[in-house]
DNA sequence: CTGAAAGCGCTTACAG
DNA sequence: CTGAAAGCGCTTACAG
């Protein structure tokens, strides 16, 4: 049943040449490449033919050092019936890339516990070590990130992290630079008080704030009067904000975190009296993943758009360079890798964005 | 810079044995499993959780173990934007086995020549062979299908296929059944002429028809006068074959291959007067995979539905069977694996189906 | 120009 | 109950 496949022992064996020689033939590349014979090359190759050998990729791999695996973690499913996932379109870039660098994708599936979640050490073992290294996406876990980081495994992170002590390689959406440009271009338009509305306060929040005080003050404007932000939690709370930023403190653009959030406002501004773009401007800080918002308004709706695809390509390019340093000999200068790629933002333009109103147009009832 | 790995050699000089045992506690399942005292077995896997050690699957598979890496190879990419891909719902059920069974998923995405088209093997080599077994989605090539079989590479195939000379294991959707029940149900209704329509004459075209007749033998009718299998290829020949079936024939019932070809026929038809459901019914026997047809069509037309998920889950079952044999001692009972799992279609209901029209009502003049 | 040899990190008979 | 050793099929310095 178990039929021994041919090695380049048998080979160099029916070519009369040593087993070391056929594995030259084969691996043109190596450094010490030295010229064989074109009639030693021709009896080989014709052996290979004869023999129907095949290298086997796994001695290959032990033998060089490194497997061309390139790990993916995800937390969660990477194949989602729902089309909205997430990190789908990043799983898109990083496969593209993985054509073009030549490494195989390896998703870690068995890290799973069970319960959806997963983790990047199965009893207390770093399960990524099976990869040369690995991209990972969506791992909330900073301490697992600093463990990885204290191991010295190659690893890249898509999104931004900060975790104190180390300096953590990742790819992230420029948000600050999207905002700053949104910022601007609505102060262009004669806006001079910005709500920021916001659910959480984690990275990308902090950033899309930086940006718009960032833009408001190249635009030479104190921020303080300019920007005002808000978190709000759940549907009261939006109420409040839009009355608060609407009514009492004349806000005319407002900015939120997602297009949800957007739809959730632009309810109850609505009630308020308040429509986009004629008695105020309304965007997302962010893009559309599912079906959360009716069709109408989306298409409505000017957004900040997240670079997924072009996120995952990086990511897997700043892998590939990491691992290049890992795997290089001593020889080659020490070249070090730029730890952070920040991919710029895109927008969708919508309607919803226009020119301040006057303040009496601000308060005509709209015919 | 070159961090190496921890191997088992490390470990077992940090815990003070031999890196045979080791491997011994790593690999519980081994015929000469001696048993390991607690208190060592402990101390191995201390320095294992401190050394970071994880195995590395190019040497183990070298040596003759398994590395528990699932391979899957698609002949084009597995993540795509476009939301129709046809592997898409396959790879969900892949992902989801691989958790349940405590496998990592291997995307071959090397094997890529560069121009989309991905062959397993690469140099003449077969590069699958770094994973335990894979599976195979779209694979057009019986030729690489025969070389992998002639290989003994354990590997299952999604969807039928047939190579002479080679029993492969694949994993497909019950056509056979499931027009057979189709066709029992229109004859229910009174159809006596069923016209079947289709582009190409592969496997499933095949086992299409056969359901078809199976159908009509068991209802006790000859076939010949029933079934009326018309190949087509562009839109004039769907026009003909419209007017023969319908006009000619009398055909009243007409099942398509897939819901576009169900579209252009039934406009082909709507000039010539019969609308469905109640001039004549149709169904088409393949679902949606994009959004190819209008969906107002789309959610009236009767289809049949391929089980994606589950033929993904199916091939994951499957082909982890495969691998227990292979890796099995000789000891335990040679259990030889079914090698085709054939899973139950349903079907999308819709309403293009309905009671054969009475010869003088087909001929009546549409109010 | 070619070969002998070490070694990659494991598994698994085989000895003790 | 544990260890020494062979061997899986390669790559790659290193000798000739």
């Amino acid at each position: 049943m178990k039929k021994r496949r041919p090695t380049q022992a048998d080979v160099a064996l029916a070519a009369g040449v040593s087993q070391a020689t056929v594995s030259l033939i084969l691996n043109p590349q190596a450094k010490e490449s030295p010229n064989i014979s074109d009639e030693t090359r021709e009896r080989v190759r014709t052996a290979i033919r004869e023999l129907g050998y095949v290298v086997n990729p796994a001695a290959r791999s032990l033998a060089g050092g490194r497997n061309r695996l390139l790990g993916v973690f995800v937390n969660g499913a990477a194949f989602a019936l729902d089309r909205g996932s997430f990190y789908h379109p990043m799983l898109v870039g990083i496969e593209e890339e993985c054509i073009r660098l030549d490494y195989d994708m390896l998703l870690f599936t068995r890290s799973d516990g069970g319960n959806g979640r997963r983790s990047a050490y199965r009893h207390g073992v770093n399960h990524l070590r099976v990869a040369d290294g690995s991209i990972l996406l969506g791992i909330e876990n900073k301490e697992e990130l600093a463990q990885l980081s204290a191991e010295g495994y190659p690893f890249v992170f898509i999104g931004k992290r900060v975790v104190p002590g180390w300096d953590i390689h990742y790819v992230a959406a420029d948000y600050s630079a999207g905002m700053e440009d949104t910022t601007r271009e609505l102060l262009q338009l004669g806006h001079r008080k910005i709500g920021y509305v916001y659910y959480r306060n984690n990275q990308a929040t902090i950033d899309r704030e930086i940006g718009i005080r960032e833009g408001i003050r190249k635009h030479n404007l104190l921020d303080e009067e300019v920007c005002l932000p808000r978190s709000v939690s759940d549907r009261e709370s939006i109420r409040v904000a839009a009355i608060e930023l609407l009514e009492r403190t004349g806000a005319t653009a407002i900015v939120t975190e997602e297009p949800g959030l957007a739809y959730a406002f632009a309810q109850e501004a609505e009630r308020l009296g308040f429509t986009a773009p004629h008695r105020y401007s309304l965007m997302a800080a962010g893009d559309h993943l599912a079906d959360t918002v009716p069709a109408s308004f989306a298409e409505t709706l000017r957004t900040l758009l997240i670079p997924r695809v072009e996120m995952g390509r990086q990511a897997a390019r700043l892998l590939n360079s990491l691992l290049g340093l890992e795997f290089q000999d001593p020889l080659s200068t020490t070249l070090s890798v730029e730890p952070h790629v920040i991919v710029p933002v895109s927008f969708y333009p919508g309607l919803s964005v226009g020119e301040a109103p006057t303040p009496t147009s601000a308060r005509r009832i709209p015919t």
